[in-house]
RNA sequence: GCCACCAUAGCUCAAUGGCAGAGCGCCUGUUUUGUAAACAGGGGGUUCUGGGUUCGAAUCCCAGUGGUGGCUCCA
């Protein structure tokens, strides 16, 4: 089998590689004097940053769009050309960010590439860029009706991603090879749009976000919150099977815990200012690791009581900067499903295995299964880690070889390590391929020797335990937020927080309507006779736009068979089914925590 | 936090300096329906907030608040 072709040798690389050398033309036609920083292919097609005289508007680019698709219907060639340094600081004089990168390239920036010793320009038409390449050969290689560059606004972006230097405008756009790819990357992306857990959150009650509250703040609605109820009671009983032990904890603490965790110094930034309480400063936590930390050291400990498997879904809160908040998936309050494992040194290994098979159980029963493991370690060049080199190097060490063991499919990042200790992140991508962490597991030696945790080991010597820090969720808001998107709000029955509606075709079929109700919910089952004095059909239509699994329509023929006409969501009618087996069935499905509704 | 854009009825949106509207939802009445919207009537507005320009502002300007897209940081 051939190998796939790297994205950053294929044909469109070079089309949206060479679409933003050619907008960059049309931008700079339009502001005169504008500055080009960078300007990359990405997925699905490419941006460049500028620095502008002035705003840009949405005429702007449509005048921007329409000179680029005259550009590219010109057939202008690509001519690369190698220049020495000091041509390109001559052609680039006017280009204070080319300066910079032609000086960058120039110099040992120590990631063992040799410095560059020539450097590469390409042309077309009137516009010559720094650049590497490779281009197409000729802008008639684009199609001009497979571009556009108004598929997503025009947005702010530091120069190098750095907040303390320029703030540049990026212009977005979108290539492809034809025009009919283009079109169907606007049917994705309105599809997306849809499942956006924003909007079917409004749209089928989940929660919402109140002004009022404050922002990133979410408030859980009663559909909602039976939805996390669900999840919460599943993976409690999950973890109480494992050998986890149930803890409590408050929502403030003492800051000399915060001192000492040294979680102060590190979370300045997203920590909320601490409360006077008689006198002492107490902090919203945004960790639940001290407290855990404290009842652990509330009585000594033998190493025939560890493993010891914290569990709490504890709420934190972090300051986040109000640009990044978005829906549930970044928000100011949110709930861990926290669990720390206080262990000994040789059940490491054994305990940070079983708790990645727990996540991937976790994953696996809401059909989770794409995301990519990521071990995130010290990035050695940095400071802001706290510990000794041989602790990092031992909990490295440790989540390698169990990820092997266990035959992970992982990538490892380097400065990715939490401050105290390396972990393992399970991340996924949401509706607009926007990244998120989710779950994660961390190995840490650090707390335990901050709270000066101890256990008396075999030998009467004390020893000092290691910390598993670990979330299967990361943070219920965050998860349930992509969980939302992953089932485009039509969720299983088990989480459905409606799983049947029953639909009397007539009044005086209410009755009957609500024996099957009550039989139902006898059976746990979370249904409701809709009694409305309206018709069968629209109410048919309302609740199949909430996506309940169940519809079940009764009139004379069920009373008189005692059945129920079973309307799946979708369009799927199953036509009559007793009641008894549509209970039985239902309470099957949802027992299983099957993502069939099919009965 | 920064840059850009946006904010009209519960929701989706219209009204381009001259009487603030529609559809759906809601309420009332009529209708009693076998699988995606019965009919009629009614209520509903500080046009986000504050200031300014103007004879006159939903509309133009300024500030604030909130939202959207992006940048940096993170579950």
């Amino acid at each position: 089998m051939p190998e796939e072709e790297r994205y950053e040798d294929s044909q469109l690389y070079k089309i949206r590689h060479s679409a933003a050398h050619v907008m960059a033309e049309a931008v700079l036609e339009r502001f005169p004097g504008a500055k080009t920083a960078i300007g990359p292919p990405i997925e699905d097609g490419f941006y460049y940053d500028f620095d502008l005289p002035k705003a840009i508007s949405a005429e702007d680019i449509k005048w921007i769009e329409k000179r680029m698709r005259k550009l590219l219907s010109q057939r202008h060639a690509f001519t690369r050309r190698e220049v020495t340094a000091a041509e390109a600081r001559a052609l680039f004089q006017d280009q204070p960010f080319k300066l910079e990168l032609i000086a960058d390239l120039l110099k040992d920036n120590g990631d063992g590439a040799a410095p560059a010793t020539s450097l590469t320009v390409y042309t077309q038409n009137a516009f010559t860029d720094l650049c590497r390449g490779p281009h197409v050969e000729s802008t008639a290689e684009i199609n001009p009706k497979a571009v556009s560059i108004s598929l997503r606004p025009p947005a702010g972006a530091y120069w190098r991603g750095d907040e303390n230097r320029a703030q540049l405008t990026r212009i977005y756009g979108s290539a492809w090879q034809s025009p009919q790819e283009l079109r169907d990357y606007r049917k994705r992306l309105e599809e997306a749009i849809k499942r956006d857990h924003r909007a079917l959150g409004e749209k089928l009650d989940l929660f919402i976000i109140d002004a009022m509250v404050g922002k990133g703040l979410p408030l859980w609605l009663p559909n909602g919150a039976i939805l996390r109820d669900t999840l919460e009671r599943w993976l409690r009983q999950v973890q109480l099977d494992s050998g986890y032990l149930p803890v409590v904890t408050p929502h403030l603490g003492n800051i000399e815990l915060y001192k000492t965790s040294g979680h102060y110094p590190y979370y300045a930034d997203s920590q909320y200012t601490p409360i006077d309480v008689d006198g002492d400063a107490f902090m919203l936590r945004p960790m639940n690791c001290p407290h855990h930390c404290r009842i652990y050291s509330s009585q000594p400990r033998s190493y025939r009581d560890l493993p010891l498997r914290y569990a709490e879904f504890g709420t934190v809160y972090r300051y986040e900067q109000s640009g990044e908040l978005r829906g549930l998936t970044r928000v100011r309050g949110f709930t861990v499903d926290d669990a720390h494992l206080f262990v000994r040194p040789d059940q490491l290994q054994d305990e940070f295995k079983d708790v990645v098979k727990l996540i991937q159980r976790v994953f696996g029963a809401l059909g989770m299964t794409d995301f990519r493991a990521r071990i995130g370690t010290r990035d050695p060049a940095s400071d802001k880690y706290v510990g000794d080199s041989a602790q990092w190097e031992a909990a490295t060490a440790a989540i390698l070889s169990a990820c092997d063991d266990l035959g992970l499919d992982y990538h490892v990042e380097a400065g990715e390590a939490a401050f105290y200790g390396p972990k393992l992140d399970f991340i996924v991508r949401d509706v607009l391929k926007r990244e998120w962490q989710l779950g994660t597991v961390q190995v840490d030696y650090n707390l335990p020797q901050r709270f000066d945790l101890d256990y008396v080991d075999r030998d009467n010597t004390k020893k000092r335990p290691v910390m598993i820090h670990r979330a299967p969720f990361g943070s219920l808001e965050r998860f349930i937020g992509i969980l939302i998107e992953h089932f485009a709000g039509a969720f299983p029955p088990w989480l459905a927080p409606q799983q049947a509606v029953i639909i009397p075709i007539r009044e005086s079929h209410n009755a009957y309507a609500r024996e099957v109700e009550a039989l139902l919910k006898g059976r746990g089952l979370r249904a409701r006779a809709d009694l409305q004095d309206r018709n069968m059909r629209s109410k048919i239509r309302q609740h199949r736009a909430k996506l309940i699994p169940w519809l079940l329509i009764v009139g004379d023929r069920d009373i008189e068979q005692r059945t129920v006409s079973v309307r799946l969501r979708g369009d799927k009618d199953l036509g009559a089914l007793p009641l008894a087996d549509f209970a039985h069935k239902a309470s099957d499905i949802i027992a299983a925590q099957s993502q069939e509704i099919a009965l």
